[in-house]
DNA sequence: GCGAGATGGTTTCTTTATGCAACTGAAAAT
DNA sequence: ATTTTCAGTTGCATAAAGAAACCATCTCGC
């Protein structure tokens, strides 16, 4: 029985997934952020078969990440861009491509650097911090049930020992 | 031909879905965020057959974001516990959450909600920010070749129109 | 010390997903 | 008018995911 969908779970992370969590998705995504936005673009960037990425890109469109236009002159000739939902993702990328700088490349051999366009200054870390600003651990944070708990969530967060 | 690898891709987001990109794969992370150590507590916890996990609790300490300790007291009994490597992925997980909070379940229904455990308040969301804390779009980014750019990286970092 | 159950898998088989290649129909270029 | 590009679709081969059954240790109760 084929793979499951991770639609029904309640919680961000797998929906999050639903959306993003195909093979090839994100770097669709990521390649949508450099600029590209044509069907032949995004197959020659990637080397991706025509097939999944005509899937992927459906996908992306149905969740409202990507939007379909039509730019032809006479006729039809279509661009996928980037919707507000869909570059709302700019920390996700961020914080992946961080992560694989300094745990997989390793400093000093990052593939890329980004940069501030105004200044030319590297963009500091995404930290997860505290309301004064200093950096939190897994350890400093507490999960509670949220408004749109169901009532599996609420049960899963139960104070338990650790 | 089965599942291409982007193992071999110039580019921190394609190394980051080498080590998470599986399906179950993150969700098994996020469990492990939580506290579960056993593999009978994720098999539990995520409903996963037992072959796949097995399977991407291997990858996972292949990757070195998941340690495997023998716990046993007089024989064999394992723990999966996370690395500094993978409590390092503490910025994805909370940028897919609050990602799925805002543009998935929509404010004010979102399923959980993290809390600085000191304060009992909010954490504040993770935002990409220039140097001032100013908070910056995709189009404030500039992306140029780093110190491990390959010479495809560098072909396709090149100015181009957009 | 011995059987019952829990733990942590492996093996087998079926169902899906992925990938390649070939084909298509419309639009642009020449 | 013909060729090339574009944006897919279709068909087929293979690899991966899932369910269920099986298995070797360990642990607990007695």
């Amino acid at each position: 029985m084929g793979r499951r969908r991770f639609a029904d779970m309640n919680c961000g992370i797998a929906q999050a997934l639903e959306a993003l969590g195909d093979w090839w998705t994100l770097l669709i995504v990521r390649d949508a952020f450099f600029g590209v936005r044509r069907f032949g673009d995004f197959e020659r960037s990637l080397g991706i078969a025509k097939n999944i990425l005509a899937a992927r890109l459906a996908h992306l469109v149905e969740h409202e990440i990507l939007e379909k236009v039509d730019v032809g002159e006479s006729g039809e000739r279509f661009e996928y861009r980037l919707t507000d939902k869909g570059e709302a993702l700019l920390p996700v990328l961020t914080s992946l491509r961080e992560w694989s700088d300094e745990h997989v490349f390793g400093r000093g051999h990052e593939p890329v650097i980004v940069k501030d366009r105004r200044t030319e200054r590297r963009i500091p870390k995404l930290r997860v911090v505290d309301a004064d600003g200093r950096p939190l651990s897994r350890r400093d944070l507490r999960t509670v049930a949220g408004p749109g708990a169901s009532a599996e969530t609420r049960r899963l967060l139960q104070p338990r020992a650790r």
